[in-house]
Parts: C-alpha cells; sequence; structure tokens
DNA sequence: AGACGATACGGAGATGGTCTCCGCATTGTC
DNA sequence: GACAATGCGGAGACCATCTCCGTATCGTCT
C-alpha cells in the first residue's frame, strides 16, 4: 500500500508507456501542422485508437495544456536566466515579453485557445495562462518601480498583447518587418519615453 | 441584347430574390451566433436546401464577404463624416481607427477570416481588406504630414493592429477596461507625444 | 507458474459539419 | 401553351470529433 499516501492506486506501466508516446507524437505534429490538426490523426500516427488517445486527453485543449506543461519548464528557466543576467528592469520586461511572443508561436494556431482561456476559465490551460501573467506583472511591477514602465499599464494587458501580436504574426509570412512594427508599437505603449526622446 | 453591353444575360428573378433574402437571414445569424456557425443553419432559417446557399456562395468566406462589401458602404460613409467634420488629422486618424475597430467586432470572430484574407491573396476578403488598409494609409499619411503621427508607422501595421485589438477583445468580456487599454497601447505607439507629455 | 480481477486498448459507429450532384421545378421567351 | 435554359432542393459523400463496449493486457495473489 505504498501507493495509500497519495491516495490514488499506481497506474499501469503501458499506461504511462502510451502516455508520454502520445505527448512525444503530439509535439511533433502540431509542431509541423499547427494545432487544427485532426486528432484522429495524430492517434493514427502514434499507433493507437482514437479511444485511448481521447481517454488519456479528453479533448484538444487537454493534450494541448499537457504538452505546454512540459514546455513551461524551459519557460521557467528562461525566467530564472533574465531574472539572473539582466539587472535593468525594463529589459528584462522586454527580454521576458520576447520570450513569451517566442514560446506562443510554438505552434501555429496557439494564440487561440489560450485567449479563448482566458474567458472560458475552466479551461486546462486557464492555469498556465495564469502564471504567465504573474510573472509578467512581476517582471512589469520590477520595471514600473524603477520608471521603465508606464503605471498604469496592467500585466494582463501585456500579456494580451503579446498573444494578439502573435496571433497578427501568422498573416506576415511575407512580411517580417510588420511583426517587428507591431512589437515596437506595443513596445512604445508601455515604456517609459528615454531621456531625449521626441 | 440589352444586357449584351455588360457581356452578361440578366439573371433570373427568384435567383436575385434568393440572394438578397440569404444575405439578411446571413447578417442577423452572424450578428447573432457569431461567423462560425454552421452554415446548413443558415440555408434552413432562410428556408432553403443547402445546394441553394452553396450556388450562390462558394464557401463561407465568399458569403461574409458579400456581407461585407454591403457594410462597407456605411463604413464609407462613416470616413467621409471624418473628412468632413475633423479637421484636426491626427483626431481623425483616431476615429477612423476607432471606427474601424467597432466595424470588425460586428460579428464575432471576423477579425479571423481577414487575418486569413491578408496572406492568403486568393480570399474573396482580401479585396475589402485591401480598400480599409487604403483608407487607413490615406488617414495616416496626412497625420503624419501634420506630425500627428510617427512616420515610420506603416498603414497595414495599423490595420493588422486594430484586428489584433478586435481579435484578443473577445476575451475580455468581463473585463471592458483590458480592452480601453490595448487601444491606448496601440496609440501611444503610433501617436507622436503630445507637448508637454512624460 | 497459473488464474483471476482490475484496468486499459481498439475501432466501429453516432453525431454533426461542409460541400456536391443531379433529377425536378420554375422562369422567361417565341 | 410549349420549350429551352436556368435555378432549386435535398440525399448523400466525405471528414472530423468523441463514445461505447467487447477484448486484450497487466499486476497480484495463491
Amino acid at each position: 500500500m505504498s501507493e495509500a499516501a497519495t491516495g490514488e492506486r499506481r497506474q499501469r506501466a503501458d499506461k504511462q508507456r502510451n502516455r508520454t508516446h502520445i505527448l512525444e507524437v503530439a509535439e511533433r505534429f502540431f509542431a509541423e501542422q499547427g494545432i487544427t490538426g485532426s486528432m484522429d490523426a495524430i492517434a493514427k500516427r502514434a499507433g493507437i485508437g482514437p479511444g485511448t488517445l481521447y481517454r488519456h486527453f479528453p479533448n484538444r485543449e487537454a493534450l494541448l495544456a499537457a504538452l505546454l506543461q512540459a514546455r513551461d519548464e524551459e519557460l521557467e528557466a528562461r525566467r530564472e536566466a533574465i531574472r539572473g543576467e539582466v539587472t535593468d528592469s525594463r529589459a528584462a520586461l522586454a527580454q521576458w515579453l520576447r520570450a513569451l511572443g517566442e514560446w506562443v508561436t510554438a505552434f501555429d494556431g496557439l494564440p487561440e485557445p489560450l485567449r479563448a482561456a482566458l474567458t472560458g476559465d475552466t479551461s486546462p490551460l486557464a492555469l498556465t495562462c495564469q502564471s504567465l501573467i504573474t510573472t509578467t506583472e512581476e517582471f512589469l511591477q520590477a520595471a514600473q518601480r524603477d520608471g521603465g514602465a508606464k503605471p498604469w499599464v496592467r500585466g494582463r494587458d501585456l500579456f494580451l498583447s503579446t498573444l494578439a501580436t502573435a496571433w497578427a504574426s501568422g498573416a506576415v509570412l511575407a512580411d517580417a518587418s510588420s511583426l517587428d512594427a507591431l512589437d515596437s508599437l506595443v513596445r512604445t505603449g508601455w515604456e517609459t519615453p528615454e531621456a531625449g526622446d521626441a
């Protein structure tokens, strides 16, 4: 009864094996085809039946949430790196937002369910979003204390902006300069003017 | 051969009747349910078969494009009103962007296909987008001539920002202040600082 | 090792959506 | 009133999501 401590029976070995295998396959699949690809196709590629896929992850969102949780750790590492290396709080916020932007562009179409998670609150993605907003809030507050960011801006708004920019960037494949333009548009929005700015 | 001038045969009366009827029904439907609602449901509500719907509009985008073309006229009227009434070019641009933002929120989910039309270029919505970008460009250039907008901003980027803001605003039902926050974030991006600003 | 209960798997199929095809009805003309 | 030409309707092909249950596999207990 060693598993009594966790209150749950230990799960079967094949189940665990299947779960990690599904995640590996889904990660490649989403990276290649975007997150709207057919679920049954993922099951087929993983060599399992649709029933098995859906027992592990009851819908696309749940699968996505599990995938992102793994990627979350990379982002946390990035956060710690920025905290350790970047002393200027304004630059730190900028770098964090950049990291966030890259993270959210990992899979094509990812911004959509993340935005939905902000309203739906019942989504398994909601937790991930919340933690990202919190981190953004921390960087933002530090920058605001040092006068590097405008005091009325909120972390949630910056997160939404990042999401929106990533969403829009799906349209600028042929025109990468638009992405930079949007980024700097937003950045001008939260940053305080440098001394000597027009 | 009075129709030879246009190069086409005059279409049957019932066809024309059906077309306008479909448009009326679809407009209400999209306004109520958002643009992702079932096409067959629209046909049913219009009292016609799906085949008829698809013969008039081969897909959702085509239907949307026809709908927006009608709404386009309202927006053009708005544009002329701004041109006539607002003398300050900076304020004119701001008002135009506001009108654009409202226009694009008329149907829930509209930003998505509009963004897609910017890349796909084969979309029937591409023309509409292009004309909106052109108008934005005109207001922007006027503002830039008068020193009211930063010279490096492009009309296309402002249009994308408006789209992105409208997209994000789907997430802020419970929190309307976020929408204002995003708007002002973007506005700070393109506007030149007023004299005496921080 | 063997047998038994619990657990997980697989895939057939229910449901719902997009879009097509073709026999039939409606229209406009002579 | 008859005859092309044109448009209509809806059955159904196709694809996606997600469920259900008979069957296979696993872990355990003797």
